[in-house]
DNA sequence: TTGAAAGCGCTAACAG
DNA sequence: CTGTTAGCGCTTTCAA
């Protein structure tokens, strides 16, 4: 009992008047131990108030046992949702998640990601926003899984879970043609964003296959806050040729979206990326793009695991499907 | 180069031609080396991609930088976003978040608890589930610190972050009663929830203040999901004496309250408890109770690194306050 | 079935 | 400024 003030087996093993390896075997459960000595541990540890240090456990066996996660932004309730799928998994599989947020800094991931492979994480999700993951393949090679999450990886074979992005973008789109829209405003964030430019090729897809060809004029994109997305409805909405329907490309420009347009009344057909809490209970119906957001963070922690077993050959890339969904129309 | 196959400072050593000491200066940023070995040391740690291992260097150092976070319910926002303030402030003390979830089981969140200790995080947050915390006196004797969130712990001192819940409670339903109304309805969640029991009280005293009383018939409770919610709203809505207010004691209450008010466009001042997503795009006119969660995640972080400081005597319970605040009325 | 010894990868203390 | 020697608390051989 040094230092720490903890007692070590060392302390318990002399408190109960047996060896070293005789305790680590009752602490760990290992059979072909006589009961009588079991005892004689067990009510030295319980005397002493012994707890293992898992640490100094794994420092020689290797284990590893947690899992990282590397979100985007975690003032996004979306990557949120995500770390809970995620922990829940791993507390399915007795491992613990520790949780960062790169804040969309490319030299903070990197940071956070050699970080926690220096914790000896046992794997990593990481939600890239790095354009290159080739500091990653040491560690990849040494035998850590990554899995990329909502953006693939560059410069790296690995595992990732994406959205079908371009096709949600399209069906929504389509949509929105089908009924009749001619000005179709697409609202963006940065396309320095993977998910943005697979939806604005899902935009122009659906516009493709019906013969028909997109106003540049209605595309604006970095919009990366609620209020950007607000002001340049505004701006459609108080245009000579206003649009008669939206396409947002994420939820936080749907919000925007709708700030502008739920105060004025005007009719406009609004359909989004993304669901958010309470979308049902908007005072107007909306079209949204939807998915299993539980199922994406599953998927990557299931498939980390899968790694975690087999060797890095033959990474995969899973696609999450996406439906369109009514929200909203309430009173 | 061992099992793991990844390099070791023993390893760099050799191959840089010094000691296994200045590597570990090197690697750590020690002053007082020459630099032309530090460059033999730097230019050996690249060529075999050496990483220092973060667990073996606070296994002898006792170094801990890790905090470790028990949500309540991870599923609920609320906590996700005390989540992401606690992580925000541990990253900017190079601490990293492990986090956890009980899922409102108490046996659950004590085996929680003290895996994490096993795991000698640095200090533990916790949402207290469990009605008993003595199980921590003894992490808290070795010098773990422990900051209780939400709710306050029990059988054992430790500083407490809380919500003004009683305070909070009570603004809004004076308010309420100054604005005439007589007939308020009180939806809640189970009075086995410390919060409940504290607003609980907080309504009652703005009623003895106004020397009114409470009408017991238009109180309700054990109310745990918004549609439960939604029920017992629509049972009073369909009552003979319908009430002309209501208070509801938590965010999912309030989503449940309006569920069953808005589709039918009945006059009724709503006053609720805890702010959510897109409360300002709701339809009507609405009173929250509301408060600063990220400064709630940051006090307890704070807390705890103070904490972690100076031994754990004098503890204290802080108090975050709330306040009164428009929502809705959009369109 | 039990135990002694070696070592996981690193840091701490003390010399040189 | 550099290296040597212990040891952190535990698991892992390998004997007894």
């Amino acid at each position: 009992m040094r230092k720490t003030g903890r007692p070590t087996m060392i302390d318990v093993a002399a408190d109960a008047g047996v060896s070293l390896k005789t305790v680590s075997r009752v602490v760990n459960g290992e059979p072909n131990v006589d009961p009588a000595m079991a005892t004689r541990v067990l009510d030295a540890v319980a005397r002493l108030g012994y707890h293992r240090n898992a640490l100094a456990a794994s420092l020689r066996s290797g284990n590893r046992d947690t899992i990282g996660f590397i979100a985007a932004d975690l003032s996004n309730t979306f990557y949120m949702a995500i770390a809970a799928a995620v922990s829940s998994i791993a507390a399915r599989e007795r491992m613990h998640l520790v949780m960062a947020s790169s804040e969309e800094d490319a030299a903070l991931e990197r940071t956070l990601a050699l970080d926690l492979c220096q914790r000896q994480v046992g794997g990593l999700i990481v939600v890239p926003t790095a354009d290159d993951h080739s500091y990653l393949q040491r560690e990849v090679e040494l035998g850590t899984p990554v899995v990329f999450l909502d953006r693939p990886a560059s410069g790296i074979p690995a595992d990732a879970i994406l959205l079908d992005n371009r096709g949600g973008a399209r069906a929504a789109v389509a949509e929105l043609l089908a009924a009749g829209h001619r000005r179709i405003a697409v609202l963006l964030d940065s396309p320095a964003i993977f998910t943005m430019v697979q939806r604005r090729e899902g935009v122009h897809e659906a516009f493709t296959d019906a013969g028909l060809e997109l106003d540049p004029v209605l595309v604006i994109d970095g919009l990366h806050t609620p209020k950007a997305a607000r002001d340049a409805m505004e701006r459609l909405l108080d245009a000579e040729t206003a649009p008669t329907a939206v396409f947002c490309a994420n939820n936080r420009i749907t919000i925007g979206a709708l700030e502008a347009v739920l105060p004025r009344g005007v009719e406009i057909a609004i359909s989004g990326f993304d669901d958010f809490e309470l979308s049902r209970l908007l005072p107007r119906r909306i079209r949204i793009v939807d998915y299993d957001i539980a199922d994406l963070g599953a998927r990557a922690a299931e498939t980390l695991l899968r790694r975690g077993a087999d060797p890095a050959t033959g990474t995969h890339t899973h696609l999450v499907p996406t439906r369109l969904v009514d929200r909203g129309g309430m009173r």
